[in-house]
DNA sequence: CACAATTAAGTTGCGCACAATTAATTCGTG
DNA sequence: CACGAATTAATTGTGCGCAACTTAATTGTG
């Protein structure tokens, strides 16, 4: 109804773009992993030990930004599936901690191609790539930031 | 284990990005719209609604990309909430059409600051929303594309 | 006109995301 | 050492996203 409507409507489309986008990520994904039987966010896991080993459930969540209620139910789905096993730790029995089965070790030979193929798919060059991650995990830190500031000052004690 | 480990890892992590990014949109606006009692993804519906006053459970559908099964239970949690009515089309009785009820439409001044604060908070200027909204849109088609060939050619006769 | 193919919504089932809560363990401080 | 605060996972409940399927209406073709 304002002169800024154009703005207004611009700035929406940002996250229905983004949106969109994360989405279609996930399409290709989940054609690209069916036959290793993951999701995309397994993946994610599974990459994440593939790399490190073994982990925290704690570590994990801070390495892909989720949370126990997220994290256990999916970690026992993969455990189901043979992929990892979970073990409480010696020194603190607080903490779990996620390590990988044989056959999920072995199953990294068969996601090798994955990555190279969703690269092929986007028909972006490592620049643009680059560039494109630089931007959003900027846009990414200032949502963050104006969540927690929106979310103390509307009901904190200031 | 290959040499480009750093080019496939960098990509894997554009993916990454921009699941964070999309999330961290959604952790403001469930913020913002937590007055209204909206989700974001109700307030899309809602923000297509007070642009075309009716439409179509279909075409809402192809507006957001999104399919009857996250519809259909959505916007009856809407209807519940007296934002919206659905009616069987009389044309066509296969059709349901979505409209806005008067507190629906009231509801609208009551939004109206969200795009404003989302804007402000995202730090980018309306050039940069632009090309980042370009980028991505090329992006999710480039992804589309691939998911469709990658689906057809797996199982596909061809 | 009859009937197969298509189209539009809805339903079911599964997995993820997240808020809120709970249970168990560890830490810190008196 | 005791005890309250903090930390770590797990659980519960709600909503979204999507595949697969169902139901009902319409369209197209003979």
């Amino acid at each position: 109804m304002s002169s800024d409507d154009a703005h207004l409507r611009l700035d929406q489309q940002v996250c229905f773009s983004l949106n969109a986008a994360s989405r279609a990520f996930s399409g290709l994904y989940r054609v690209l992993l069916k036959d290793l039987g993951l999701t995309y966010p397994q993946y994610l896991v599974m990459l994440a030990l593939w790399e490190h080993g073994e982990l925290p459930v704690k570590q994990l969540g801070e390495l892909l930004r989720l949370d126990s209620g997220t994290l256990s139910p999916l970690l026992k789905r993969l455990e189901a599936a043979g992929r990892v096993r979970r073990e409480r730790s010696a020194r603190d029995e607080r903490s779990v901690h996620v390590r990988l089965t044989d056959e999920g070790s072995a199953l990294r030979e068969r996601a090798a191609l994955v990555p190279r193929r969703i690269s092929a798919a986007t028909g972006f060059d490592l620049d643009e790539i680059r560039d494109l991650r630089a931007r959003l995990d900027r846009l990414t830190d200032a949502l963050d930031t104006a969540a927690r500031e929106e979310a103390s000052s509307g009901s904190g004690a200031e």
